[in-house]
DNA sequence: TTTACATTGTGATAACAAACACATAAATTA
DNA sequence: TAATTTATGTGTTTGTTATCACAATGTAAA
């Protein structure tokens, strides 16, 4: 293991190992070696070798990689020890399918707060959270620090309720709004956008 | 413009190009500076060029490019002049929030079949869309050939459903489920994937 | 008409990421 | 214990993508 800068694509596979080195866990496995993860993942052994070097030496030459061990590292390099605070904006059909998604696999995810601005289910309750007006997302004060916010609302909305989010304190957002945010460069943003991605999807199909 | 293999990343930013400019075409924009399409995509102009310039060239030089036509080019480049079919498998929370989503904005991307497992749904009618019975995606017929499959179902079901799809005759396949997809390599797949998403996003988010 | 300015298109360069080749080391077998 | 096999870790090479510098070209002003 060396000092140096760690590739982004690095780091965007690590959740994947993550993921798949649970389920094998699960599964009761001990020992993992890069070339059997790469049978899984789709995603060349070197590759996996060369990601995990940044982070330190994990395996063992001749043997592969003490699987309980390596996931406890990969956790830990992700800040996956600790739990999450997350709010979410707009729970219509993509924010209730978000809550229902983080509430089922409870991942160290939480949802602590929950905002809409339909009044029809402004105070009702959805997964135990009492959905609040998204007008008061401003004022609100959150018994714990939001850590990330993640936006579900009508896209002419998204900018400005992004803008309280970061207010608010959210390191992080998740758009699912096909808006482009003008964040200040220290947030973090992921764009989630279905229409993008069927938008290139479909430029490859008709390109055979 | 010179021959040449094109970058997958100037592909997947056609797509934003492709909306912003749809939305200065309806706000009535007549010619448009890359520099100033820049501006509102945080995009370098430098970048915006240089994508284009794989495709043509598109622009006046000392002007900048003709809003309407490069709409129009980039239309037909992404191959979004013809509409696509699209069948979804799994109408829960994600799948009916795609639904309303592509029903909404219907921008060339139609939904043509829809399928669950749940009896309760199973004939039901979504967005005018019968639901019918994912056992029987392998035999069912549909009218017009499936372009797309969007899988929404269980992550211990999304390895099956795809293979059904790609038997249906689908080329490309959005996976919602977590699960990674074995298909023939000409099948085109796209992953979306909250969770991990989240994963690296803290990552970048704790190390501040 | 000439000059100044705005803007595109592109070859060259720099930054980043993946793939490769192989040194290293543990386990197993003869 | 020596040879063989298995598997990791990493310096080097190759490939891909972004950035830069600037030539080319159009518009507007002097």
């Amino acid at each position: 293991m060396k000092e140096q800068k760690i590739p982004k694509e690095t780091i965007k596979r690590l959740p994947l190992y993550y993921r798949c080195l649970n389920r094998l866990v699960v599964l009761g496995k001990d020992t993992l070696s890069s070339t059997e993860l790469s049978e899984y993942l789709g995603i060349k052994p070197t590759q996996i070798r060369k990601d995990l070097s940044y982070f330190g030496d994990f395996g063992t030459r001749g043997v592969g990689y003490d699987l309980r061990k390596l996931f406890k590292e990969i956790e830990s390099i992700l800040n996956l020890e600790r739990s999450w605070n997350i709010a979410i904006a707009g729970v219509s059909n993509i924010g209730c399918a978000i809550m229902d998604l983080l509430d089922f696999n409870h991942s160290g995810f939480n949802i602590v707060a929950a905002f809409d601005s339909d009044n029809r289910v402004v105070g009702s309750n959805i997964y135990g959270i009492t959905i609040q007006d998204l007008d008061n997302l401003k004022e609100c004060t959150a018994d714990e620090p939001i850590d990330i916010g993640i936006i579900a609302v009508d896209p002419v909305d998204a900018r400005e309720v992004a803008n309280c989010l970061v207010d608010k304190g959210v390191k992080g957002i998740v758009n699912f709004a096909p808006t482009l945010l003008n964040l200040p460069k220290e947030i973090e943003v992921v764009q989630m956008d279905l229409t993008s991605e069927l938008g290139w999807l479909v430029f490859y199909i008709g390109h055979r």
